[in-house]
DNA sequence: CTTAAATCTACACCCAACGTCAGGTTTAGA
DNA sequence: TCTAAACCTGACGTTGGGTGTAGATTTAAG
C-alpha cells in the first residue's frame, strides 16, 4: 500500500503522515528504489489509534510516548519504569477528565432541558 | 479587583485576560477614569469555567458559544434554537469522548499491570 | 515509448492561543 | 510632590499541528 491509499484509508492527509513521520509516529514498512513509501495494514491501525488519542487531547508528544506500547512490548528494561510513570500520569489525567466530563455532560442536559422549555413557553406566547 | 490580582486568583496572564476579552469571552465591571480594568467576583468564576471547557477539548470559539448559559439567561428568543443546536452536538462529542476515554483508561490499567509485571520480572532475573 | 498520475523533498505559510517587548500613562504610598 | 508599582496599547515572536506549493522524479497504462 502506498502513501495515498493508506491516507485514504485513515482518513489523514498524505502531508501529515510525513509529518507523524518526522515526528517519529510512524514508518513505512519500507522504501526500496527512489524512495516511494510503502504500508503494510498496521499503519493503518496505527493513525487510527492516533486519532482516537488526539481526540482524548493527548498532544502528539504524549501520543509518541505510549503508542509503541499498542504494538510492541516495552523495548529494554531501562525505560520501563519511565513508561510506567507515563501511563499512572495519563490514568490520573483520565480520571480526572471523566469527573469533569461527566459533569459537563450533566450540565449539558440541564441546560437542554432548559431550552426546551423555554422555546416550548415563547411558541405558547 | 484590578486585572493584576483577577490574574492572580484565576491562574493566568493577564494578557491572557485581554485576549479573551478581544473575543468577547469577559468583560470588566468598568473602565474609569484612564481605562483600567475593575473587576468582580463573577470574572474569576467565569475564568474559572473556562479552563474547565478547555480541558474538555473545546475552543474559545466552542466556549464563547455556550459561556453565557453559566451565567445569565439565554438572552432573546431568537437564539435559542441555535443554542440548542450547540449544546446537543457537544452533547454527542462528550459522550462519544466519555466512552473512548473509559476505553483508554482501561487500556492504561492494562498496561501498568503489564509494566509492573514485566519490571518485577527483570529485577528477579 | 510516452505521458498522466502518484510520489518525493524542501520551504513557506496558516491558525489558535498565547507570550514578549517597548514605550507611555496612572495610581498609591511615603 | 515624587517615585515605584501597576496598568495600558500595539506590534511582533512562538509553539503545536498541520497545509500549500514548486520543481523534480517515478511508476503505470496505453
Amino acid at each position: 500500500m502506498q502513501i495515498g491509499e493508506l491516507s485514504e484509508r485513515a482518513g489523514v492527509s498524505h502531508r501529515t503522515i510525513h509529518y507523524y513521520e518526522r515526528l517519529g509516529l510512524i514508518k513505512p514498512a519500507e522504501r526500496e528504489g527512489a524512495g516511494y513509501r510503502y504500508y503494510d495494514a498496521s499503519a493503518q491501525k496505527r493513525l487510527e489509534k492516533i486519532a482516537a488519542l488526539k481526540r482524548l487531547g493527548l498532544s502528539l508528544d504524549e501520543i509518541a510516548a505510549v503508542l509503541d506500547l499498542y504494538f510492541e512490548d516495552a523495548s529494554g528494561i531501562k525505560g520501563k519504569e519511565k513508561v510506567l510513570g507515563i501511563l499512572e500520569a495519563q490514568l490520573a489525567k483520565a480520571n480526572a477528565q471523566l469527573d469533569e466530563l461527566t459533569t459537563f455532560k450533566h450540565d449539558l442536559e440541564t441546560n437542554i432541558t432548559r431550552m426546551h422549555a423555554l422555546i416550548a413557553q415563547a411558541r405558547r406566547k
